[in-house]
DNA sequence: TTGAACTTTCCTGTAACAGGAGGGTTTAGC
DNA sequence: GCTAAACCCTCCTGTTACAGGAAAGTTCAA
């Protein structure tokens, strides 16, 4: 049996964040000492480094937990792991293509922006003509 | 003077949108109807175009606020704009950098768990080995 | 007059915690 | 035994930029 806070140096996650991992439900309700303090089997320690190491190749906290849910079923859940991993990778290159999209349209901008210098007081009306020159475009962040 | 739906329709911004923008500040608290009702004068389109192209190269709603209260001052904010810009550049590089290094790592897993296909039934106290044969890594997304 | 399509405010939920308040506990040293 | 530091507990707030929905009032056309 261990208490958090040496659970906490073992794994290197907080104890803060153990908590919340365990009211999100990816740690069991753990027994408490007669002053209510949580002691955890040794165990757990394992499990808490399954999901750091999830967390780390960008599992979210609700993929997690189903995964912890399908290993509760005594399936294996290493095939759902690699499905995952490949819709994780296809969403990454999106992300990326948005960001970098993102990047060059930026870039231009300033290109433009430093060829055309902004007048030194305010042109009437605008807030900022380098900002209202733009185009109005659909593309959203995320 | 427009209704919010005539705003929302102008400007290609929901009404929900709107009052929200409103409730941070970055639109002027408008007249109201009798009734209740926002009446915006014909000046806020441009303001509420403003707000959407600032954000669609990035700019956070803090960060417009900031560019709105240079305007407000009479002082010409498109330096700052530049200044920005020249950051979330910067941001943008490091993000990119970031997913794609996880990207990396994600199909180098990939790779090496094809190679060494998970049992078909539960290694014992595992709960997935593709997981737990993971490095611990200080990785952290964003 | 009625029904649809608006409008208002307020509350909840989103992701994954960090920070802090307010209060109890343990432990080492004196 | 006492005290201070360092823990622990729960609960609340804040973070980003809204969307969805509830409950209630309003406008407008048929």
């Amino acid at each position: 049996m261990v208490m958090i806070r040496n659970l906490a140096a073992e794994t290197g996650v907080s104890s803060k964040t153990l908590r919340y991992w365990e009211s999100r439900g990816l740690l069991p309700k753990p027994q408490r000492t007669h002053t209510g303090y949580r002691m955890y089997p040794v165990n757990v320690i394992q499990k808490v480094r399954f999901i750091r190491k999830a967390k780390s190749i960008g599992f979210t906290l609700s993929e997690i937990l189903s995964l912890l849910a399908l290993a509760q079923e005594n399936r294996n859940p290493c095939e759902a792991v690699d499905a995952w991993a490949s819709r994780k990778v296809n969403e990454l290159d999106h992300q990326i293509v948005m960001l970098a999209e993102l990047r060059r349209r930026l870039q231009q901008y300033r290109r433009r922006w430093r060829k055309r210098r902004p007048p030194a007081s305010r042109c009437s009306d605008e807030i900022c003509c380098l900002i209202e020159e733009l185009p109005i475009s659909e593309q959203e962040r995320r």
